[in-house]
RNA sequence: GGGCCUGUAGCUCAGUUGGUUAGAGCAGAGCGCUCAUAACGCUUUUGUCGCAGGUUCGAGUCCUGCCGGGCCUACCA
C-alpha cells in the first residue's frame, strides 16, 4: 500500500474564489486523493487558507473587522465551500495557526545556522496617512514614460514600462489617496536561495517526469540573468509570523513579520500538523509524512498549483527544506495548470464577472461543476467556461450517457421484475465481450489518473458509462422479454450490476452521484474492482434495490440563458 | 524587450521516439429502437493539421522565419 501526501495550493483568505481558481488546484488534487484512496492507498490530503500579507490586512479594513476576526470568519466560509464542492482535505488549516508559526520561525532559525539568511537595508516608501509601509503595488502615480495617471510602484498599466516607486510623478497611497509619502530605510532579511542554485539545478534536472509547464518556469528562474536571486523574506506589517530565530528574538527584526510566500508554502506542513492535534495524535504522526528521517521515505509527495504558482514551489519552498539542512520531505511530482477564463475573457472579482463558489453551488449541485470542470480542466493550454458548454457537458455527459442509463435499467427491471436483481438465464458472449471492453477501459482510465491526465481520465471514464448503452441497445431485453424471459433476466442482472461499477469508478469526479447510485442499488461499501468479471457478479439474484430519483436534470435552453446574463458581470 | 506555452473538423480537444487512407466527444445528416430524463444505438458529412520556407525516401510531428492567442518576468498572492 503506497502512501501518498497531496498538497493542493492555498487559496488567499481575502474573498470567495471563482471557478477558475477551484479548478486550478483544488478540484483536481481532489480527485487525485479520493481515486488513491479508492485503490487502497494511504493518503494525506492537506490544503490551508493562505491569510497573511497586506490584501488580507486591506480586506479586514474595508469589512470593518479586525484582521484576525476577518480572517477567522473568512476561514469559515471557505472551509464551507469547499465542503459544498465536497473537497475531501484530511485538513484544511491555517497559515495563521500555532503550528505554522513555530515552524516558520524554526525554520528561518535553521537557514540562519545555515548561513542562508542575509540582512539587508533597503529604502521603502512610507505612508503617514495609512500608518503603513506600501508594497510598490499599492503606489500609484502618472507614469515618467508615458504620462499615464494610475501607474503602478511596480509596472505602469499602460505602457507596461517596468517601475519603481519612486519613478513616478506625484506619487500617492493607492489605499488612501494620500500624497504623504516619504522613503524609509528599513531592514529586511533575505533568503539567499543563489546559494543554493547548484542543488536547485540539478534537483529539477533529475525531475525528467514533470510538465514541461513547469519545469520550463524553474529553468527559466534559475538561468535568467545572473541566476537565481536571493529573495526577501520579511516585511513591515503587523498581520504576519513575528521574526523569530526558533524560539529566540531576532534582534533587529523587531515588530517584523515573515512575508506571506515564506511562510504560506510552510502551512503544508503546519497544517498536517493541525491535523495530528485536530485528532488527538502525537507529533510523529504529522512527521511520518514530512520527515524522511521518521517514516517519510516511502511517501510520494504531489502538488498541486496553478503556472503562478510554479515559481514558489520549484524554487522558494524547496530552498527552504534544502537550506534547513533538515530531513524534510520534497515534493516529488508538481502538477500545475493553465487558467479557465470565462465566456470570452477574464473571470474578474472586481468587476463581478464569472461565477464563485458560493454563486455556483447556489445554483446547482456540486457534481455538475465538478464533471464540467474536471472534464476541462486547463491541463495542456488556458480553457474556457461558456454556458453553452457547461450546458452541454452536463446535459449529455451527466443526464443522457449515465443517468438515463441508470433510469432506464433500474425503470425496466421494476416493471418487468420488480424491485430486486431477478433470476433466470446466463451471461454469454455479449456480456463477455462489455467485460473485456470495460477491462480495457478501466486499464486506461487507471494509467492517467495514476499520470494525473485528467481530462483524458474524465473521457475515459464517460466511455464507460456509455459502454452500458451500448450493451442494452445491443441486447434488447424488452424485446426478448416476450419470448424469453430467462435470457432478459440474465441481461437486466447484468446491467443493474454495472450500476454499483459506474459509482466507485465515477466516486473522484462525481462523489454524490456516486453515492445515489450506491444507496439505490442498496451496496453501500463496493470497493474498487480488481476484476471485472467478479465486480459484475456482485448482486446476486434477489438482491433488493430502489429506482433513484433524476441524478442529473438538464439545464433547459432558458436556464443557461438567464445564468449567462446574470454573471456577465458589469462592464 | 526577454523566456515559456499554444494555434489540428462548426465547437472542445487527442495525436506516443517523424512512417502507410489525420482521430474522439459535441453539433449537423440519415437509419434503427421504444426500456428510459423526447433519452439510447448504428451509420455518416466536414480538415491545404496558423502561414512561408527547409531537412528527410517520408513531417501534424524536427529546424528557421513570420502571424495570431496566452502566461511569466522575482514587492499581487
Amino acid at each position: 500500500m503506497a502512501r501518498i501526501l497531496i498538497t493542493s495550493a492555498l487559496p488567499y483568505i481575502n474573498g470567495i474564489k471563482h471557478l477558475g481558481n477551484l479548478v486550478g488546484s483544488q478540484l483536481p488534487s481532489d480527485v487525485y486523493a479520493r481515486f488513491n484512496r479508492a485503490l487502497g492507498n494511504e493518503v494525506m490530503y492537506i490544503c490551508a487558507t493562505d491569510e497573511h500579507g497586506t490584501p488580507a490586512e486591506l480586506a479586514a479594513t474595508k469589512a470593518g473587522k479586525p484582521v484576525d476576526e476577518f480572517c477567522a470568519e473568512m476561514h469559515e466560509v471557505q472551509a464551507n465551500l469547499a465542503h459544498g464542492f465536497r473537497l475531501s482535505f484530511d485538513h484544511f488549516g491555517r497559515s495563521s495557526s500555532k503550528h505554522n508559526h513555530r515552524l516558520t520561525q524554526h525554520l528561518a532559525g535553521k537557514l540562519n545556522e545555515a548561513g542562508l539568511i542575509a540582512e539587508l537595508s533597503e529604502k521603502q516608501v512610507y505612508s503617514n496617512a495609512d500608518g503603513r509601509y506600501l508594497p510598490d503595488r499599492y503606489i500609484e502615480g502618472i507614469c515618467p514614460a508615458c504620462g499615464y495617471d494610475g501607474a503602478r510602484g511596480d509596472q505602469c498599466e499602460n505602457c507596461t514600462k517596468q517601475l519603481e516607486p519612486t519613478d513616478l510623478l506625484e506619487p500617492r497611497s493607492a489605499i488612501s489617496g494620500s500624497t504623504d509619502l516619504e522613503v524609509r530605510e528599513t531592514k529586511h532579511l533575505y533568503l539567499r536561495q543563489s546559494q543554493l542554485r547548484d542543488r536547485l539545478q540539478d534537483w529539477i534536472d533529475s525531475k525528467t517526469d514533470w510538465p514541461i509547464l513547469t519545469t520550463s518556469i524553474a529553468k527559466k528562474w534559475l538561468n535568467d540573468g545572473d541566476g537565481l536571486r536571493d529573495r526577501g523574506i520579511t516585511r513591515d506589517l503587523d498581520w504576519g509570523i513575528p521574526v523569530q530565530k526558533g524560539d529566540q528574538p531576532w534582534p533587529g527584526m523587531e515588530g517584523k513579520v515573515f512575508y506571506v510566500w515564506f511562510d504560506a508554502p510552510i502551512e503544508y506542513i503546519g497544517a498536517t500538523a493541525e491535523w495530528a492535534e485536530a485528532h488527538g495524535y502525537e507529533d510523529s504522526a504529522w512527521e511520518r509524512w514530512w520527515r524522511t528521517d521518521k517514516g517519510a521515505d516511502d511517501v510520494r509527495y504531489v502538488q498541486f498549483m496553478g503556472k503562478d504558482n510554479v515559481p514558489f514551489h520549484t524554487l522558494s519552498f524547496p530552498s527552504t527544506m534544502m537550506g534547513s539542512n533538515e530531513p524534510w520531505k520534497l515534493v516529488d511530482y508538481i502538477k500545475s495548470f493553465n487558467y479557465l477564463n470565462y465566456d470570452g475573457g477574464q473571470f474578474s472579482t472586481s468587476k463581478g464577472r464569472g461565477v464563485f463558489m458560493n454563486e455556483a453551488l447556489d445554483i446547482l449541485p456540486s457534481d455538475y461543476w465538478r464533471w464540467w470542470l474536471l472534464s476541462h480542466v486547463p491541463e495542456s493550454s488556458d480553457s474556457e467556461f461558456t454556458w453553452d458548454s457547461f450546458q452541454q457537458g452536463v446535459n449529455k455527459d451527466l443526464a443522457d450517457v449515465l443517468g438515463n442509463f441508470v433510469s432506464r435499467i433500474t425503470k425496466f427491471c421494476r416493471s418487468k421484475f420488480g424491485e430486486e436483481i431477478p433470476a433466470g438465464g446466463e451471461y454469454g458472449p455479449a456480456e463477455q465481450a462489455v467485460i473485456t471492453e470495460i477491462g480495457k477501459r478501466l486499464a486506461a482510465y487507471e494509467q492517467h489518473m495514476q499520470d494525473i491526465e485528467i481530462r483524458k481520465a474524465a473521457a475515459e471514464l464517460r466511455a464507460i458509462w456509455a459502454a452500458g448503452n451500448e450493451y442494452l441497445q445491443a441486447a434488447a431485453p424488452w424485446s426478448l422479454f416476450k419470448t424469453d424471459p430467462d435470457a432478459a433476466a440474465a441481461i437486466v442482472r447484468f446491467a443493474l450490476n454495472l450500476i454499483p461499477l459506474y459509482a466507485v469508478l465515477s466516486e473522484p469526479f462525481i462523489p454524490d452521484a456516486s453515492d445515489t447510485m450506491l444507496n439505490a442499488m442498496n451496496a453501500q461499501g463496493t470497493v474498487w474492482p480488481k476484476d471485472v468479471t467478479a465486480a459484475l457478479e456482485t448482486l446476486q439474484a434477489g438482491h433488493a434495490f430502489s429506482v433513484p430519483d433524476v441524478m442529473f436534470a438538464k439545464i433547459s435552453d432558458d436556464a443557461r440563458d438567464e445564468m449567462q446574463a446574470r454573471f456577465a458581470g458589469r462592464g
